[in-house]
DNA sequence: CGCGAGCTTGACGTTGTTCAACTAGAGTGG
DNA sequence: CCACTCTAGTTGAACAACGTCAAGCTCGCG
């Protein structure tokens, strides 16, 4: 048995990236020649900040954190991955370098797909091309609402964003149970640990939300809401 | 005598943004036939946040400010804008909306050319949509920068990077007179007006730099930046 | 059973905002 | 030419927000 072997074909992949929806056959033939599978298990890197661009990802199964390497050692989370989610940082067709880090905070399985192969797609296809600036630009969006709630809002305003976002984006219930820590949280919202484990006890006494662990359930959606626009 | 002309066109501006250098003859004269010249006084506002993206605009003439209107009726400042500098904002091919605002801090003089047009080009011209792309990412590796800069860094920090910035890549001296106001100052650095006026106070009489008024110049910038670096 | 990592809590100090008062300069109208 | 007003800038004091430190807790795991 080979150590390592690429499942299914780009083009039965049911994982697939929106994004690849606009290639054609051929094209799509051409990324599946230029792309190979990797299992990752919970704690590893996948992409290291710093580290050079070679490749895109795009997770087929499990989650990751992408996070930001910061001053003095605090990290600041952007944003939690999902089954076909795509990787491709700010370095891409700059100087081809990771912006940030990504880890695993499940066991994960990821396609890795040539830089090269993709920028030939985005030449040839034009279609593609206009999808994948857009694509870039949605992720502008998301760093633009980010730089405000993190910049405007007070703690329970980022926390009650954070579990929104988990909620709403992250694991799509109002139940979920969280495979990352209060210190990955606290990233989330741009500041201390304890900071973040008080504001959700707050939540927690004023029935806004259920805790226990990592089993979160939120009670009082728009109650979180208007949290989230008072700041 | 008209209104409005074109006082020059696209093959022989010499304000041209570094893009455009990119398009054939045809394509530049392509987005020449659309594309029209608008002249605004000081305080004007050039983009809305929330209006309608039909065109992106070129800054051939003048300063501006960029900022997003968040919470409380509190703005963040983005960028200062300089001549031959783009507006091309996240809203294209999304929802073709303004995600910022822009207001002229000086008479400004700018190009206006309609996004199908760019779309147009970025189509038909593959080395053109690489560079574009090149150019979103390159903003998106700023806004790294702007959230880690303005979460993880205290106000002598914050203050330092504003000081540098506008240095370095606004004035491109050591020695400025600032068209912005000490709140436009302080929404770049993402704090009160109070607070800013007191760093920078502090910046004054410990030295580090010189002001009088909107007149500034940077004494020890090594100082500056180890500000900078330590948060 | 004991160990260690992550979680929780309280006390305390620091950082940054708010509010109010004051100043300086620019424009306005008598 | 002089009040007058308006705005931006400045300063100080009180206060709220937030981080840090230290201690205790819980739970899974060997």
């Amino acid at each position: 048995m080979p150590l390592f072997v690429n499942a299914v074909f780009c083009q039965n992949c049911s994982k697939k990236q929106n994004l690849f929806q606009f290639l054609t056959d051929e094209e799509t033939n051409y990324i599946n020649e230029h792309r190979h599978e990797v299992k990752f298990n919970r704690g590893e890197t996948i992409f290291k900040q710093g580290g050079a661009l070679t490749h895109i990802a795009c997770v087929t199964t499990g989650f990751a954190k992408v996070y930001i390497e910061g001053v003095n050692k605090k990290n600041l989370l952007l944003k939690i991955l999902r089954p076909t989610e795509m990787l491709a940082g700010p370095g891409m067709f700059n100087d081809f370098r990771h912006y940030y880090s990504v880890n695993a905070i499940s066991d994960v399985t990821a396609c890795f797909i040539e830089v090269e192969a993709i920028m030939e797609v985005v030449k040839q296809n034009s279609v593609f091309s206009i999808e994948f600036i857009k694509w870039v630009n949605q992720r502008g969006i998301r760093y633009f609402e980010k730089l405000i709630n993190l910049t405007q809002k007070q703690m329970p305003g980022r926390i009650a964003d954070v579990l929104i976002y988990l909620s709403k984006e992250v694991y799509e219930n109002d139940k979920f149970t969280v495979n990352i820590s209060r210190q990955d949280i606290a990233d989330l919202a741009a500041m201390s640990k304890e900071s973040a484990i008080r504001v959700i006890k707050e939540f927690k006494v004023s029935k806004v939300i259920k805790c226990e662990g990592n089993d979160f359930e939120i009670l009082d959606f728009p109650a979180l809401q208007k949290v989230s626009q008072t700041g």
